[in-house]
DNA sequence: CGTGTTTGACCTGCGC
DNA sequence: GCGCAGGTCAAACACG
């Protein structure tokens, strides 16, 4: 099973796989904490702190990464505490469906990225087990950038700075 | 009227 | 082969 490493580009990678090689992360996200785990969501998990936004509006992200093998395409899933369904993150999403799963209570909504040739996709359901958390899953990689971008700047001693390139 | 959402039907993969 | 569950399609609908 794909996983990242418990490492200090761990979450960098996770983010570049989601939202594309452009070094953008999303409006809405302002990790403080990242949980990293496998696709069974129990493994590998870690709390590292990472002073990203120069306001913090003391929100947090648990963040999950992880890397399939299937047919070369990226998934990163992001556990994040929020009171809406639908987070901003820059980019354009179409709906596309709407499924109730077995194992949670909730409704699972799915998405397409509205760009025209970019096949992105992302998932968006409650924790069943504590709703007040919203599991974000996205596949596959933006090939274009964020309509609504913040770049960030490296602090010059955090990994963060090599998403820039 | 154009764009995005809703929702039931359909397709597909997987376990038994 | 069959049934179930997850994922996608597409027509109908809502809204600006």
């Amino acid at each position: 099973m794909a996983y990242f490493p418990s490492q200090s580009t761990d979450w960098a990678m996770a983010m570049s796989l989601a939202f594309g090689h452009h070094s953008c992360l999303p409006m809405a996200l302002n990790p403080l904490n990242y949980t990293l785990f496998d696709e069974d969501s129990v493994a590998c998990q870690l709390e590292r702190p990472v002073p990203l936004m120069a306001s913090d509006s003391g929100s947090r992200i648990y963040g999950s990464g992880m890397q399939t093998p299937k047919e070369g395409v990226c998934r990163v899933a992001f556990r994040t505490k929020s009171e809406i369904d639908i987070l901003d993150d820059g980019f354009k999403w179409r709906k596309y469906g709407k499924k109730s799963v077995k194992d949670s209570p909730n409704p699972r909504n799915y998405y397409r990225c509205a760009t025209e040739g970019c096949g992105v996709k992302k998932r968006v359901e409650r924790d069943g087990e504590d709703p007040s958390y919203v599991i974000t899953t996205y596949e596959g990689v933006h090939n274009h950038t964020s309509p609504a971008v913040i770049y960030f700047k490296p602090d010059g001693h955090d990994s963060a700075g090599s998403l820039l390139s």
